[in-house]
DNA sequence: CATGAATGAGCGTTCATTCAT
DNA sequence: TATGAATGAACGCTCATTCAT
């Protein structure tokens, strides 16, 4: 019974220590499928048939289907997460930190939608998904590091100070999330690049400023 | 051979014109059977057996799994946007109906979260189900309504005119329901009535009097 | 959440309390398509099949293959330790009672080889098998039964005293299985009737005369 | 392209003669996989990691899995088989032969369990195994030469000469081998190297001696 | 010889839906 | 109305086998 056992399936690197190319298609074909059908929606053949690789390939990098949306999610997420950090570390008063951020999304949004409609749709929506496994942990991340910022700019003077931090980030979280499944469902007008803008305009405008006349 | 015409099936009222017990116990074990596992992760089964009924007769009442789903929404949305509609023509200021409206989703999420819950986390979940059926424009119509208390507010020169209606109706609801999301994962506290209640006035705070300090 | 539920699925017997006939159609197709290709060789839809069912009655009535293959063994030895044990408590010597057995074993293999395939070449060819679940257990009781009849010899004075029960009924059994092994994979030759009864007689001679000339 | 011709692929011997130390490691590492889980029940992908070898070569050295449990099998009952042919061919009675015999193969059992536990419990397992290829083969062989054992017995006057051979040596078989079935599944108790060797003693008793009273 | 990524047929299982009573 | 047995399409996952290097 030796027990030195060949690297285990599964890896998200291989040998040389760099993301085969397949898995990356497969991945980027996830967001494509899940966004397009749903998580529930699409079978693992049609991710496959997107990648443009054999059925079970997709078997061969991710554990399960479930394995394969976590592994969007965190890729996803990172890319969020990291511009929020970056975001948050660099110059500005917090408004214009939560403006960025919020620049940020709707660029993304812009330049990919499905992404967006996917991290969107499909992790905020699923109750199992965020209870427990590292989405949940991700999402619970993004949101204390909006908190962060909106802490900061009370800190600072900037921002009111009787706002429960976490719950101002999750506000503003959930109106940016509304704000974009109204554009991703079609409520609220998305038509071109300036309708978008105008809608990131607005939002912000709305969070930070508040609804109330002065 | 028979000569009384059976009734049509699916049929939401019987001979007598009233709802049927059944019909009502399988549409709130539906609501609870939803929210706990999800629309996609549970089964028929689990609605009848949580309904005390034969598993034939859900589908006596409901032509399928989805007009089921509809069904739910229906009656969740109808309670919400007839709330709406009384808070709307009701007196006030625009803000004290945004108050009002924000009071009466997280009353209902006090006495039922599960209702919330569905409610909120398996509307937006399918894509399809966004683009097509009756779900789609009733969540639409939440949203028109929402504008419009906006809209009334800022014709009477009390919210602040610049903002888009209906993008800051979506923004409310946004930051309502990832409020509410929040407190459903946990990432926002919501241990005990008070601390309920402490969210919902942070929240109507945040969106109303905005972020930044005055 | 009430919790009265239906009866459960899988259920051996009927409101009744009779089984209903289509599992028993399952149970005996099982045997035959068992026999015939093995378990490992062979498809749920192959039993459905030969029981002129639909496919997914069978697992109606069955919770996966492993307990189809289960509850086909626990009949047939069933079967088999209620013969072992009317034998047992009937009257005759003991080495009659061990050609009754044998004689049993060997006229329903005259009657159904098939059933008597799957007893001998599934069951004791299963680790896994034999290890959990209850085909071990009736197994054991089996093994035990036949040691009984041998103890009883011992202390009626009529067999050898100092051979220990078990292990000899264990090597009866053995001798027994290889026979008819040996029957069914054409080494030992079963033509006919007559055949497989003078397979029989040499068996029973083999083990209570023993190979040695006296 | 090249000039040197590659050798025929799943070759046993490579170009010096002697069988190639990695296709040993393969062949002793599928022995010990069979045993634990079972042909069926493990993976090519067990074997090699237990063989420490890479994935692929377990197919340049074995055309399938099929052929690799024939080659456990040959090389298997090849060893008892040379046995059987020496012990025959070597002095001592008859009952001297079956004992040498059945004590060659609990001498085995001793050493290397999972070997015996492969060669018995695998070997009658698929009937298409039996049916066909070299290893039904091999089985008959070794029934026909425990049978010529009893032959030369039975024309030496030594054993009962009403028995046919190959039923005899069957019987004698299955003795062994349910006798080390029940070991090998806890019915028998196996515990230390003087309670085999107990058991080997009463089943030699068994078969030779018989069960009745003198 | 050696490696392990790539392939895809095959099968167990689930579960929405229908139907006979 | 009410019941639950019966149906079968759909799909996730496994794993033997092949192939490029």
């Amino acid at each position: 019974m030796s027990r030195t056992r060949t690297p285990p399936p599964h890896a998200a690197r291989n040998a040389e220590g760099n993301e085969p190319e397949k898995r990356r298609a497969i991945l980027h074909a996830a967001v494509r499928v899940f966004a397009e059908k749903g998580y529930h929606g699409c079978r693992i053949a049609d991710v496959a048939r997107a990648a443009n690789v054999a059925y079970g390939l997709v078997y061969h990098y991710f554990r399960n289907k479930e394995e394969l949306l976590e592994s969007v999610f965190a890729e996803q997420w990172t890319i969020l997460i990291n511009a929020i950090r970056a975001i948050d570390e660099g110059p500005g008063t917090a408004a214009d930190k939560v403006a960025a951020i919020f620049g940020f999304v709707f660029d993304v949004y812009k330049a990919a939608p499905a992404a967006v409609r996917v991290l969107i749709l499909e992790v905020t929506r699923t109750p199992q998904g965020l209870r427990a496994g590292s989405t949940r942990e991700t999402f619970d991340r993004a949101v204390h590091l909006v908190a962060d910022v909106v802490r900061q700019g009370q800190q600072a003077g900037e921002l009111r100070a009787e706002l429960d931090p976490v719950i101002a980030a999750a506000g503003l979280l959930g109106a940016l999330e509304l704000a974009m499944t109204g554009m991703v469902i079609g409520i609220v007008p998305a038509g071109d690049e300036a309708a978008v803008d105008r809608v990131k305009g607005e939002v912000v405008e709305l969070v930070c400023g508040g609804l109330r006349r002065r």
